[in-house]
RNA sequence: GCGGAUGUGGCGGAAUUGGCAGACGCGCUAGACUUAGGAUCUAGUGAUUUUAUCGUGGGGGUUCAAGUCCCUUCGCCCGCACCA
């Protein structure tokens, strides 16, 4: 019989379909649960990507798994739909968003259902559904409520062609990459969301999680806590001062200048003052043309401009200095204005060296300063440094701090590299801000009772003359009353960004119709947290973060029963084309899941998805890597031919079939997909041997490759006239002693190299290896008028004996 | 620049703890079958000057033993806050 994926495959999911076999039950709770969760796909208009289905199958194989080892599996998918190229999309083709979204979830759903992903479909969530953003806009206003959303000004990128602020990735050398004008940074005002208020906890309580290290230690460094001081350095001859912040204000002794950001006040307040303003205001438009990324990217070839006019006073040894801008110095962080101690920082060395500026030494232990800034802070030795002379670094942190805040001229602070979160975009496809401005009260919420506060309907998507939400131009919406005083009042026309659906999504996959609440909390107590979530290692600084805030501020409010949403996290490799590069349309390289499913079939692909090369790790596609995959099903799919009755393992196999139950089970467990589908093949291999294969040794093997190929294996299981479905059966086990040889082959060294080999009974101690060993004729007449120094033998692994 | 990851045959990759480098698959070579085929099966396949030696990006080190540990150096990939 041919191996016809097509007619099994669509057999198969359409009675997955039929009889709810992925359906997760939110009543039945004499089974243990288990979550597992992978990131919902933003349904663009390319249709599902190759590196989609690599996360979702490694998801679908250990739910599947689970649920044979009988859990109540909630393995859920939805749509994660605003955003900026369906916005774009719809102006270019004067299309309404709603209607471009229907469209690719429609493609996007049908790719999935091709693939065969037990996902539980009738908990299918929409963030642009406004059942589902009632919530998204309900967690805002409580946000609001709790005063951790703010406005303020900040810089974005504005297109002096397109008038529409640009996202960073739109920006390419300095302007729009969809018309080519200019973009300059402007002013605007943004809500924010106090996301700084947690980092502490956000750091603290990875340590109870079981993410990847990778995850963790990325998460850690973005969020990159920092001790050290704020220092007040007075400008000579007034009453104001510049505080900085400093990681090691030990070094305050051999600060020679300091820098402020191009944006810092003083600027400004001080141009009277200034001789060469002309040239500083220069240097502060050639900034504002700069990302923060860009700034820091220049990082080598430093540029600035001296503050003539002003100077600023050391306050430990009254020393005059000099004061310079520079964009290598960021507003966004710290204070806006950094102490520069050359001696000791590589930034403020480089900088130092360009504009001649005196190097200090006050930390001795390293090479000349003069040739390269000295920055380690475990050996050095304090010197010129007053009543800090003498002491080692981490002393002399502790001692200056003390001064400084007995003196009241600076405190003891710990910063964070991590930003607050710019909440407003300037966009029609996203969630509308609940809010509005009022002449009267200032900003008011929306009550409860009026959520969702649904997207207006317009036919035009152009944004408002300076860049505002092309909600602006929706008067009838926008003028309304205010809530609290009932005078006319504005509406906010800022949309919020696509971050905003995807913090909480996976809380509404738990109770997805629930019109009273987001979720109802006997669910989530059921449910939460996500037992394992999968996802790209690109979300790991934004999403995750964003999500586990969220979390922790519903958490706070009580809506959620757990601190964390999700205890595990796990990130799966990129998928590159054939020539190794980044899969997109400019390279040609681009691999449509649509067409290897129509040449091979859904199981195949998955499985190739899998073997394909470490889960982890990048790796680029190849069409003779699929093919391979297909043989080894066509090979799966043969032994039917081969097959004979048998209700126990039989004597040829059965040491094999243990072995393999174990690999496999493991290895699916540590996503270690690879290693275990070659398993399976080498299981076949041994099979082909003794021509025959029967069907206790088939039942376990079809069931241990059903999670990769779910639709070959429950056909097989019904050809072979098993009872039921293979989806109902039970998990293999494996006897451990059966898996262990009693003779084993070890190796025989002499000086390091090997050889020769023996077998030798698997529980022989090292002293009968050693005697085994030299006992054996070869080894002998090789060690033959030679001194035996050392023997060292490793139990059912090797005997080295060292020679003179 | 900062943060993270990574480097092993012709290719994708394997190698819990330092203990036989190259599992499994692709490709390639030879053979069988054959209605001559991009099918299937069998055998072989790291390199070389082949009783052996060399070999895991480069250089150095620790060890009886290093892909694995340490130091150093180079290359490639991902993220960098308004893409998702």
């Amino acid at each position: 019989m041919k191996y016809d994926f097509k007619g099994i495959e669509e057999k198969w999911q359409k009675k997955w379909d039929e009889n709810k076999t992925f359906e997760a039950s939110n009543t039945d709770k004499s089974k243990p649960k288990f979550y597992g969760l992978v990131e919902f796909p933003y349904p663009s208009g390319h249709g599902l990507h190759v590196g989609h289905p690599r996360g979702y199958t490694a998801i679908d194989i250990i739910t599947r798994k689970k649920r044979l080892e009988g859990y109540n599996v909630l393995f859920p998918m939805g749509w994660d739909a605003f955003g900026l190229p369906t916005e774009n999309f719809a102006i270019k083709n004067n299309i309404h968003p709603a209607v471009v979204t229907e469209k690719n979830v429609e493609n996007f759903k049908r790719q999935l259902k091709m693939l065969g992903f037990g996902f539980d479909w009738s908990r299918e969530i929409n963030t642009t559904d406004p059942n589902y953003y009632k919530w998204t806009q309900w967690i805002f206003l409580k946000l609001f409520e709790k005063g951790l959303a703010y406005k303020t000004k900040m810089p974005i990128n504005f297109c002096t062609g397109c008038k529409v602020g640009l996202a960073n990735e739109e920006v390419v050398n300095g302007v729009c990459e969809r018309c080519g004008s200019e973009v300059v940074q402007k002013e605007k005002s943004q809500w924010m969301l106090k996301i700084t208020e947690y980092a502490q906890r956000l750091i603290d309580d990875l340590s109870d999680l079981d993410y990847i290290e990778r995850v963790k230690i990325q998460q850690t460094n973005w969020i990159g806590r920092s001790e050290g001081a704020e220092v007040d350095f007075k400008i000579k001859g007034t009453d104001d001062k510049i505080r900085v912040y400093t990681t090691r204000p030990d070094t305050l002794f051999g600060a020679t200048y300091m820098v402020l950001a191009p944006e810092h006040p003083y600027v400004e307040k001080y141009k009277d003052r200034l001789e060469n303003y002309a040239e500083v205001e220069a240097y502060k438009l050639e900034a504002s043309k700069k990302s923060d990324f860009e700034r820091a990217e220049l990082d080598k070839n430093k540029t600035g401009v001296m503050l003539k006019g002003i100077t600023a006073i050391d306050p430990v040894n009254n020393a005059e200095i000099p004061i310079w801008i520079s964009d290598y110095v960021l507003v966004t962080y710290g204070t806006g204005a950094i102490m520069a101690v050359p001696a000791h920082d590589t930034r403020d060395w480089e900088f130092a060296k360009k504009f001649d500026m005196p190097i200090i030494e006050v930390v001795a232990g390293g090479e000349d300063v003069q040739s390269e800034a000295f920055t380690d802070v475990e050996t050095g030795v304090m010197v010129n440094s007053g009543f800090l002379t003498g002491m080692q670094v981490e002393d002399a942190k502790k001692a200056i701090i003390d001064f400084l805040e007995k003196e009241g001229i600076g405190k003891r602070k710990v910063n964070y590299k991590l930003r607050d979160w710019v909440f407003s975009r300037q966009r029609y496809w996203g969630e509308p801000i609940p809010l509005v401005n009022c002449p009267k009260c200032g900003w008011v919420a929306l009550p409860e009772s009026e959520l969702p506060l649904q997207l207006p309907d317009t036919k035009n998507f152009e944004p408002g003359e300076s860049g505002e939400s092309p909600l602006i131009k929706i008067r009838d919406w926008v003028e309304t009353t205010c809530p609290k005083c009932g005078g006319h009042a504005e509406r906010e026309t800022d949309t919020m960004p696509q971050w905003a659906g995807s913090s909480w999504y996976f809380l509404r996959y738990i109770d997805p119709s629930n019109s009273d609440f987001l979720a109802g909390m006997e669910e989530l107590k059921y449910w939460l947290p996500v037992d394992w979530y999968n996802g790209g290692m690109e979300h790991t600084t934004l999403h995750l973060l964003y999500s586990r805030f969220w979390h922790k501020f519903l958490y706070d409010i009580g809506v959620v029963p757990t601190k964390e949403p999700y205890q595990k996290r796990t990130s799966h490799g990129m998928i590159l084309g054939e020539n190794g590069e980044k899969m997109s349309k400019s390279r040609g390289n681009v691999i449509n899941p649509d067409d290897v499913v129509n040449e091979y079939g859904a199981d195949t692909f998955r499985t190739y998805e899998m073997f394909i090369g470490a889960f982890d790790q990048a790796t680029p596609w190849s069409m003779n890597g699929v093919k391979g995959c297909y043989k080894f099903l066509e090979r799966v799919w043969n032994l039917q031919n081969i097959l004979v009755d048998g209700d126990a393992y039989s004597k040829e196999l059965e040491s094999a079939m243990h072995k393999t139950i174990k690999k496999v089970t493991d290895d699916y467990d540590r996503m270690k997909f690879n290693t275990g589908i070659a398993a399976l093949m080498a299981f076949i291999n041994d099979v082909m041997k003794v021509e025959k294969i029967n069907k206790a040794e088939f039942k376990t093997f079809i069931t241990l490759l059903n999670p990769v190929a779910p639709h070959i294996t429950e056909e097989l299981w019904q050809i072979a006239g098993f009872e039921g479905n293979l989806s109902d059966t039970k998990w293999p086990e494996y006897d451990e002693a059966k898996t262990i040889d009693d003779e084993i082959e070890v190796v025989v060294q002499i000086n390091g190299k090997i050889r020769d080999k023996m077998m030798i009974s698997a529980d022989l101690d090292p002293k009968g290896m050693q005697d085994t060993a030299l006992a054996s004729d070869k080894i002998k007449e090789l060690i033959d008028g030679k001194q035996v120094v050392k023997v060292i033998a490793v139990p059912k692994k090797l005997i080295n004996i060292v020679v003179k």
